[in-house]
Order: structure tokens, then sequence, then C-alpha cells
RNA sequence: GGGCGAUUAGCUCAAUUGGCAGAGCGCCAGCUUUACACGCUGGAUGUUACAGGUUCAAGUCCUGUAUCGCCCA
């Protein structure tokens, strides 16, 4: 094996030969329980960024665990066609040689589009091979590819025939510069600093009684000042007092004249601002309402760019912000304008674009989205779908129980038209999966259909079977549908999470998944969502580059805790790097020693207990633990814990303490003892490689074909998931606690008298002499069998061992439970020094036996406490105990000194 | 305004059922040790945000306060 490990030179090799015998395929003629994980679809437009690696790690950390759990597994992968955001990116093309989508017109436009998408499109599938992903390519979908299309025309079919798709004028969330409408999720909004204008509305003269009791103008507040000009109205409370002489009166609008009523609802707040508010139905959903309910006129004064229509009068041709500059302007000059605060409030952005969202009346399609929630709840609720972490469950719920209704349509051309048809002679409206020639009704051939496409996330939401082939009832569909995990961020609960639930109980009459985990966000080291515009960004391809995929995969495990955001920096990275570098080095060192023939296949676990060491028993001992605790994390999903646990074992203790103690063996003179480490070190480390292999795919593939633990045919990701050794295997091997018990104790002391040397300032590399007094008790024999190991392990020149005295001379020493630990330091030792040490190390024990004493001694502790606690405080104080009197007599020894 | 989350070592975070507060990074001291300096050995570092309460026992449960973040209106 080289010095060096070079990720570069295998990452993607390995990566062609997993695909080229076809491992990442789900068949679903295969054997084994299924089990399917769903890709969120990135956007066709998009770039793998460090929110992708995240989300995509953990599927396919959990793809190939049930992989090598023996699971027919498979990940469906694909891209959505992001309506919006694809149009502008070819639009902002086409602009560039001076052309707009009017010029070429709607089907060369779309041309341009698939075009665009042909090139450019799947450059993020590419970046997903490079990360590891397991996805079963050959399944690869795309939203607007012929199969998801025949889907979403016929949800939308049975959908308008069940009543259930509408067309209707509401109030929606507008955005001027992608001139399209948006759903309620895709407007987001952000608190923005502001102005609340104070303006008068003139009462009119009229002829009826109390008119001298009337106030000369009345005063409303707003934010957005130019749309007084489509003002119809100004509401006050039923209640309010104050505007009691108002009964039957109207005002005047300023700029424009128009009479206005006033109307009393009680939607108004009359403690906020002045009790009375304007009413601009065309343009607030709040003030559509209210037109609604008073019957009256909807002004709509801007047009879909933004701009003031004629209908604003003189201000037409404005655009709507330099509109409210010349509004406010001319009613400052008209005396009207009162005065002004400021107000901080929340302005709707649109998630594609950012720029501020128009609340704007128009003609929308809509889905009624009560009758499809009920069901989707009720599978949340009976815990049919689960979330983690459970928190979510009430964000779901929360939206889901308050659901409104979803418009679908947007005045764009890249998506799917919505399949409606208009009959120009007899009016017939239908929907309908294909293209009709003629009208059913009356035959004419005149038919249009509606010019709008539909909302990208009502192709998304048919994601989880739609991939599967529906509405035809494929093998894959049958087999894998409902799929197990849907591993996504928060952001995306409501416009996708929430609406797949919708659809599979509606349209496939099962729910899509049965887990749903949610994963926090990326953010930079101050805290900042990464971001082009801020210049944060870590581009996982980089770190791919610089760190290799594995390093950039298990960092990022590492630090994932369960739905906390995660922090990055570029060092953060150089854990896994690290990490990976440390078992190259492993593989050197066993490989080193002994390398194996694949022909004979992994390294067994067949042991001859006669020839196995405390140590060799405690390692294996450690190994099933980690097993044990990896297996568990991973189907609680705490994907840092894995990670945590896998680091501890193979750094902490495989390279710390079983990889140093093999040296002994390994370099000594007894092949008998030599091939039994040798078994040990091929068989642990083969089932570390396959306990890293999620996490890390490459490099525990190339490490497992480095090592000789299979042929060519052979993969380490194939390889089974491994399990805790049973009953009859630990028996087998003569597993005993005491064995691994006395290894823990035998680590205190060579940890404890490492200290005593640093304590004295000789470096670890330095031979010193160690004397030890080993207690009289079960471990005595085998520390004395351990002589070798420890003296290499401690760096010792000399060791022995004393039974009942204490040393003579007076030495260093260090207590732990199997015996007190001497540097043989004659005539070095600083009596003063050691005696103020040791005096430190009594006073310490001597509290914490007075606490673990006093806990004791209270007997509603011992009454009411569980057993197993109470026990646990005995055992504390029995070594509490223990070491204060080796402390005792140590200190004794020296005070005869001096 | 409503809801959710966070607050633990210098930094980023763990701590499962309430039972001796831990890790990585950083820091300090030492080390060309026969796998690895992307390493080895040792070390220092805590009023668990604050104020109460429940309990034999609270980082953990309850109430309130403060600060920060997110979602919804």
């Amino acid at each position: 094996m080289d010095k060096r490990y070079d990720p570069k030179a295998i990452e993607d090799a390995w990566y062609a030969r997993w695909m080229e015998r076809g491992l990442f395929r789900g068949d679903p003629a295969r054997a084994g329980e299924p089990y399917a994980v769903m890709i969120p679809p990135p956007n066709v437009t998009g770039i793998l960024h460090m929110g992708h690696a995240l989300n995509n790690t953990f599927q396919d950390v959990l793809v190939r665990w049930r992989r090598m759990q023996g699971r027919n597994a498979v990940w469906v992968p694909g891209t959505d066609h992001a309506g919006i955001a694809t149009q502008n990116v070819v639009e902002r093309a086409l602009r560039k040689e001076g052309l707009s989508r009017e010029d070429l017109g709607r089907e060369a436009f779309l041309e341009r589009v698939w075009a665009w998408k042909n090139t450019h499109g799947d450059a993020i599938v590419g970046q997903l091979k490079k990360l590891g992903c397991s996805c079963d390519w050959d399944r690869l979908r795309f939203t607007m590819d012929d199969g998801l299309s025949e889907a979403v025309a016929e949800v939308f079919v049975r959908l308008y025939d069940k009543g259930l798709i509408r067309r209707g004028q509401y109030i929606v969330n507008w955005c001027p510069r992608c001139r399209t409408a948006l759903s309620d999720e895709e407007s987001e909004h952000r608190p923005e600093r502001g102005r609340l204008w104070r303006l008068r509305y003139p009462v009119r003269a009229n002829a009826s009684a109390d008119e001298g009791d009337r106030p000369a103008y009345v005063v409303v507040a707003t934010t957005r000042p130019e749309t007084m000009l489509g003002d119809t109205a100004v509401a006050v409370h039923p209640e309010d007092e104050r505007y009691r002489q108002l009964e039957n009166a109207t005002l005047t609008l300023p700029l424009l004249g128009r009479e206005l009523r006033v109307i009393r609802d009680d939607f108004v707040d009359p403690s906020f601002g002045t009790g009375a508010v304007k009413v601009t139905p065309a343009h607030d959903p709040n003030d559509f309402a209210m037109g609604q309910r008073h019957e009256l006129a909807f002004v709509n004064v801007m047009n879909e760019d933004g701009v003031m229509n004629e209908e604003a009068g003189p201000y037409a041709g404005l655009d709507r912000f330099a509109c409210r500059k010349a509004v406010l302007r001319d009613l400052e000059k008209a005396g009207l304008l009162e005065g002004a605060d400021d107000h901080d409030h929340a302005v709707g952005h649109c998630y594609r674009c950012d720029t501020a969202v128009e609340p704007r009346l128009s003609v929308q399609w809509f889905v009624s989205m009560k009758p499809l929630a009920e069901p989707a709840i009720e599978a949340v609720k009976s815990g049919r779908i689960v979330f983690t972490p459970a928190r979510w469950t009430k964000v779901y719920l929360e939206w889901m129980e308050n659901i409104r209704d979803w418009c679908i349509s947007r005045q764009i051309w890249w998506g799917h038209r919505i399949p409606v048809f208009t009959c120009q002679a007899c009016a017939h409206e239908w929907a309908a999966k294909t293209t009709p020639a003629t009208c059913p009704k009356c035959g004419a051939n005149e038919v249009r259909q509606e010019e709008d496409v539909l909302d990208t996330w009502f192709s998304s939401w048919l994601w989880p079977f739609s991939t599967l082939g529906w509405p035809a009832k494929t093998d894959s569909l049958e087999r894998y549908y409902p799929t197990h995990d849907l591993v996504t961020a928060s952001e995306i609960i409501f416009f996708w999470v929430a609406r797949m639930i919708m659809a599979g109980l509606e349209f496939q009459g099962d729910i899509p998944f049965r887990n749903v985990y949610i994963h926090g966000t990326v953010r930079d080291e101050q805290g900042r969502k990464m971001s082009k515009s801020l210049g944060n960004v870590i581009d996982p391809l980089a770190i791919i580059e610089t760190y290799s995929a594995d390093a950039l995969r298990f960092s990022l495990m590492m630090l994932a805790a369960t739905g906390q955001d995660i922090f990055l920096s570029n060092e953060k990275f150089e854990i896994g790097r690290n990490f990976g570098t440390k078992l190259w080095n492993v593989a050197r060192y066993i490989s080193l020693h002994g390398a194996r023939d694949a022909a004979a296949g992994p390294p067994a676990c067949d042991f001859d207990p006669q020839r196995l060491a405390p140590d060799d028993l405690h390692i294996l001992w450690k190994l099933g633990e980690t097993i044990g605790t990896c297996t568990e994390n991973l189907e609680k999903r705490r994907f840092s814990d894995v990670a945590h646990s896998l680091y501890e074992f193979v750094w902490g203790q495989f390279c710390d303490w079983y990889i140093e103690y093999s040296k002994n063996s390994l370099y000594g003179d007894d092949p008998q003892r030599k091939n039994t480490v040798l078994d040990i070190l091929h068989y642990v480390f083969e089932q570390a490689l396959r306990l890293l292999h999620p996490i890390m795919p490459f490099i525990t593939e190339e490490i497992w074909h480095a090592m000789g633990y299979g042929n060519a045919d052979q993969f380490v990701m194939s390889a089974p998931w491994p399990a805790p050794p049973d009953q009859e295997t630990m028996q087998g091997w003569g597993m005993n606690k005491t064995a691994v018990e006395y290894v823990e104790r035998k680590h205190e002391l060579m940890r404890a008298a490492r200290s005593l040397k640093a304590d004295y300032g000789i470096a670890d590399a330095q031979e010193a002499d160690y004397t030890v007094k080993i207690e009289n008790t079960p471990w005595a024999g085998m520390l004395e069998a351990d002589r070798a190991t420890l003296q290499t392990g401690l760096r010792a020149r000399s060791l022995s061992f004393l039974a009942e005295s204490e040393p003579d001379p007076v030495l260093p020493g260090a207590v732990v439970r199997l015996g007190t630990a001497y540097l043989s330091l004659e005539g070095l030792i600083d009596l003063a020094a050691e005696k103020k040490r040791l005096t430190g190390q009594w006073e310490k024990v001597t509290a914490d036996l007075a606490k673990t004493n006093a806990k004791l001694n209270n007997i509603a502790f011992v009454s009411k406490a569980k057993p197993e606690a109470v026990r646990r405080q005995e055992t504390r104080k029995e070594e509490l105990v223990a070491r204060q009197e080796k402390l005792k007599t140590i200190l004794e020894t020296l005070e005869k000194m001096g």
C-alpha cells in the first residue's frame, strides 16, 4: 500500500465499478424485504450545494446500510423542472441576445428551455455521483418527462372531475418581476423597516342632518400609500363610538376624487391607529373579504409588471414605488398627509427572485385542500407516518388543520400546461389528459387550452408514486410503495412533505412513506445561511477535491446532531480527512505484518479460546458494543452518534490500545501468538470497515480490497451488515467480563503511570523504571502475565511487582484500582512536592467519599432511589475507600522519610 | 401577535429513563516512538443564560425572566 492515501485516484474508479456491477439497481423481482427512498428532486437548474451534500449523505447512509442488511433497497433519483427558476434562467440568456420570450413565441421558447435542460440541466446528477450516492440511475426521472407528465394530467383531471379544482378571482401573491401568481408558501415573509403614513380623507358635504358635528376628514393609516388609488371604502369597527357621526356619510378619495363609502366591519381593530382603515379590495386579502361582504367595487390599479394602470389616473405608467413617492408628495401638497411613523412589518418576497410580492386580484386555479387534508392528518396522528425529530409533527398538524386552498396556476410557459379546454363554439369547459380535437359536447373543432401552467409542486407532490410508474400498476409500484424514509429539510414540510402525504392517500390509496427525517440547515461559522450574495458558501465539490468525498461525508455526519443546524467552515472537514488517513495507516500497519489471500474470503471469527488474551477479548467486546450502538443509532436516525461511536472505537480503542498492544506480539518471536493477534486484527478491522462503509464508501472499499478481504467480484458494499456476536460465539471465544474489566483497569494503570512520568518531566519516549504494587485481587495474576506488553506500553526499562510492602526508598506513586504504580526515581524525588501532590489527591478522595457517604446515610435516598442507583453509590464508596487507604499508606511512608 | 427551538469548556456541539457534566477543534508542555506530525503522550479549562419550584437527587421535569434563531399571522 502507498504511504499516502490518494482519494482522487480511487473514488471515481470505485463508483464506476459499482455502477458496472449494477450494485445500485433496485429490482422488484429480487428477494428481500423492500426498502425504498425517493430523493427530494433538486432543481434541474441547481448545482450541488452543502445542503444537498448533507441531505443526500443521510439518504446514502440509510440506503447503503439497509442494502447491507439484505433489504431489497432502491433509491430513486431525479430532478424537478423548477418552472419559474428555469424559465428565469433561459429568459436571462435570451435577454443577452436582446430577445424576450414573447419575441420567440411559446413553442420556440419551450424548445429553448428543453435545449438548455439537455445541455446544462443535469449537472447536479454528476455531482451526486461524486458524492458517492448509490442511486439507481436507471430510474432517473424528471418531472417534465412523459411518464410524470401523464401522472400530472391524470391527477388534474381526477381532481377537476371531483370538483376539487376550480377557477376563481382572488387576491393572490403576485410577483411583478416573474409576472406570475405564487402560492402562499412561495411568498416568504420578512420583517422590513417601513413607514406607517397617516392620510386624511375629507368627509363629503352632504344634505342630511348633523353636518355640524362631522369632522372635516377621517385619518387612515397605511404602509402602502400607492394602493389608496384603488380604495373604494373606509372601514371602522361597528361599535366604535368615535365614528358614530359618520353614519351615512361618504368621503372623498384624495387625488382621484372617487366617492368612498364608510362601512362598519368586525375585522377592524379599533385600537390600531385611528381605528379607521382604508379598504382596497383588489390589493389586499383582508380588504378583498370586506369588499365581498359589503359589495364594494374592486378597482385594480396595477398592471402585472407592477406599473400603475389607467385606473390610477394621473399616476398611470409609474412603477409602484415611484407612484408611492408621487402620491405622498401630492398628498403633502394638498395638506392631506398628516404624518408618518416608523413601522416594522412583514413583507412577502418571491422565493425565486426576492422581489416584494404584490397582493393582487386575478383569476387563478385553486385546489380545495380541506378534503385532501383530513386523511393526511389522520395518517400522522395515528402514527402511521412518523416525524423525526418528533416536534415537527406539531408543525405539520398545525399547518394541515388550518390549511388553505392551493393556488396552482402560474403565468409562465415552462411547466405542465393546465389540461382544461374550452369550446369556442358552445363555451363548454372540461379537463382531459390528452388534447381533444373536437368538443365532446357540440362537436365543434375550435377547442382552446388554458394558457397557464401548473405550479412545479403540482408534479413534485406525486413524486413517490409517479416515479414508480403510476398511474400504471407497475411491479416497482407494487413492491416499493409505500416507501420508507423521506429525508428533507424543514423548509419544505409544507411545500412538499404535506402535499405528498395528501397525494399518496388520495391517488395511490396509501401513505407515501413511513418516516420523515427532518435535518437542520447548513450555516457558516457565524450561523448565517450560506448564500451567494453573502459570499460565504462552501462548495462541496471543492471540499471533495481537497479532502475527499469520504471526508466530506464523515465530517458532516460527525457534526449533524439530530435536527440541529450545522455550522461549517473549511477546517471542519479536517475531522474526516484525518480520520481517513488514520484508517489508511491502520491498514498499512496490519498488512505490513500479514497480508491476506483474497481467495480465503473475509476473516472469520472462529478463534481458539485457549489462545485469546484479555486484550483480544476486550477489543472483541468493544467491537460487539460498537456494532450494537451503530445499528441502534441508525434505526433511531442518530447519525452523529453513529459517526462518533465509530470514531471512538476505531481511534480510541482499536488504534490507541489494541494496535499498540499488538506490536509486542507482531514484533515478537512467538509465531502462534503472532497469528492469533493477526487474526484478531483482520477480523476486527474488516468488521469496522463494514460499519464505516455507509458513511465512507470509497475508502472502505479501497482498503477492503487492498487488505485482501474479498476478490474483484466481491465488495464491502455488498458485505452483510455486522451483527453483535451471539451468546454461542462469545462462549466459543471464552468471553468473560473479568478479562474485559481487567483490560479497562490495566489501561487506567498505564495512563496513571505515564502521567507520573509527565509530572516528573520525563519524556514519554525516555525509558524509566517502574514498580507496581499489586493488590491481592483476581487481577494480580493477569497483570503478571502481561508484564511484557505493559513494559512496552509504558516504555519501561524495568518493571517490578510488589505484593505487600511499599517500595524502599520512597518513590512518586500513582494510585489506581489495580494498585499503585511507582516511578523509580531514587534520589530525585522532591519530598515536599510529592507530599503536596498526594495530599491534594487525598483531599479530593476524602471529599468525594464524604459526598457518597452523605447519600448512603440519607434514609430518603436509600429507601426511595432505584436499587441500581444505590448499588452504584456503594461500589463507588468501596473504590473511594480503597483509594483513600492506598494514598494514606504512601503519605505515611513519606511522612516517615521527612 | 401566536407557535417552535436554542442558551453546557475559548469555539462547535454531545450527555438516551432525572443518578459521578463529556468529545472534537483550539490552547499549554513534551516527543524525528519500528502504521500514522492529517501523528503520539500528558495537561489546563464549567455558577450547565438568569430567578424560583418539584424531587432523596435537576444540564435533564415545572413556572417565570433575558438573549438569539426559525416558522406562522
